[in-house]
Parts: C-alpha cells; structure tokens; sequence
DNA sequence: GTTCGCATACTCGGATAGTGGTTGTCCGAGTTGTGTTGG
DNA sequence: CCAACACAACTCGGACAACCACTATCCGAGTATGCGAAC
C-alpha cells in the first residue's frame, strides 16, 4: 500500500503555488517541467484540485494554474483526499453479524494520522521552502 | 489507496487464533471456510506471518497453524507490515537537492497511526471477541 | 504384539492467470491574448 | 486610428494503452498420522 505518486505532485505543486506567489498564475508546462513529469498528466491531475475548489484554471493564451482566495487553510489532508478519495484505508468486507472490531482499531488508527494531516497547512509548509520542491 | 485484503484475512486469522485457543492448532480448511477465502490464498497469507515467526505450521494429517509462544507481544503493525511489507506510506521521488519538507509530513503522520498500531497487540483485542471475527 | 508399509490428510511453494488501479500519452475542442490587416 | 480578423499559445477532457500489484487458482512435492497386514 502506498500512496500514489499523483499525491505527491499534487502535494509539491500545492506548496510550489503557495510559495512561489498565491496570485501569480503558473502554466502548466513551466509546472511539468518543474517537477519532471509529462505536461498532460499533470494537468490531470491538476484537473482533480480544480474540481475540488482549491485552484483556479485560466484558458488560454498565458493561462494556467493559481490558487483560489480560501487557499491559506487548505490542509494536506484535503489535497490528498481531493486525489485519493476519502475512503477509509482499510475496510473489513468479511460479513460478520457484529461490528468488526479489527475495522475500528483500524479507523482509529487511521484517524491519528488524519487528525495531524488536517492540521499541517500547505501556507505553513510554503513558508519553510527556500528555493526547491 | 487501501490496505489490501490479504492484510485484513491476517489480522483477522491472528485474532482468532489468539481468541479461539492459543495452543490449538487450526488447519487451513477450518480457517478459510470460516472467513470465506480460499484454503490455499488463505495458506499463501499465512505464510507470510510464519516467516515473520508469529505462527507456525504444522505438516501432515491434523496439521495446521498454531500461535508461537511469544503471541502476546504481537500488535496490529506487526501483522501489517509482515503483509503490506514495512515501506513507507510516502515516497517523494522527485531529485530536489535539500530533503522534502512534504516527505517530512507525510512520515511523521505516519508515525502517528503507526503509533497507535503498535500498542494495539492482538491479544487485547482479542479478549473482546466473543463468537465472530 | 510389534514392526513395516501404505493410504490419507494436510501444508508448502512455484507457476499461472484475471482484474483493477495507477501512470501515462495522444488529440480534438474550446478559450484567450496578440499582432496584423483593411477601412 | 480603430475595428475586425487570423493566428498562436494554452488549458480541458475524453479515449486509449502500458504496466504493476493484488487476488486468486491449480497442482506437484513433501510430510505427518493412523490403520492394517505380515511376521
């Protein structure tokens, strides 16, 4: 199990955003570039922050990604959800008459590691980056 | 992203081995019938958990698997990384010079659920367990 | 009665295959800025 | 000088393909148990 690499370009992209300028707006290409990956996809991906409201896509000539005005309190947690989807990690599909409790020691777990997830903010993440990421 | 079956057929198999009776021996046809899998996809998981020394098993006519002594000790995170393996959730991939401050998040909420998965010993849960599971 | 051997019940582990999600690529369509042309 | 038009740059989104992990099955090999036959 491992998160997607999809998370992860949405996630530097995020901060990138945040960092480099909230209100300067960043094609696509220059983004792809950046991060190595194919312009395609990453728009793709981009597509699926869009959907979730946390950036602004601009069309054509001198177009491209910026952050919308609510973005200081986007967290990792909703970036991730945005790209994984807010499934729980670990489901019990064995149908036993009672409630699981393997799936609530699990939940529980998984809530530990949401609860620090929604915390982190991208704009606090932003402000430690010097030159990369 | 989600924890794989196999990892919840173990968690499940450790419970109620731990449950049932730690000395008894239980054989793989008892077990996959019990939570509705097939003997040998069972058997394959179980292996896992025999080389990461939490069971053994047993050969022959009335074989099976059985708890090793030190069952107790055992944790939810055990089981899980002897499944899943024991990788990070989150790998940044992409050649930044510094470390990634993302990666940095990201295991450190990791290590929140793990955390709480380590505590959690199959044992104590276990006890709670009254027919099913 | 004891021992040997065989059938039986069981796990082990490699080979194999289906399936679904992730990771990409490709391309046509729509949109905006810019420059050019014609009045 | 201004307006209309054409072109270039760019994103959008659907279709499609490659790849890999997960899920699962099959079967031959090895192993322990118990029963029966032979001495």
């Amino acid at each position: 199990m491992k998160y997607s690499k999809a998370t992860n370009y949405a996630l530097h992209t995020m901060v990138y955003l945040a960092a480099v300028s909230p209100d300067k707006r960043l094609g696509v290409q220059q983004l792809a570039e950046r991060f190595d990956v194919s312009p395609t996809y990453l728009s793709k991906i981009l597509t699926k922050l869009v959907k979730a409201g946390m950036i602004a896509s601009v069309s054509g000539a001198n177009g491209g990604y910026k952050l919308k005005p609510s973005w200081e309190k986007i967290s990792f947690m909703d970036v991730i959800d945005a790209i994984e989807g807010s499934d729980s990690l670990f489901d019990c599909n064995l149908n036993h008459q009672s409630d699981c409790v393997i799936q609530q020691v699990m939940e529980s777990a998984e809530e530990e590691m949401e609860n620090k997830l929604k915390k982190q903010k991208i704009a606090d993440i932003a402000k430690k980056i010097t030159v990369d990421h």
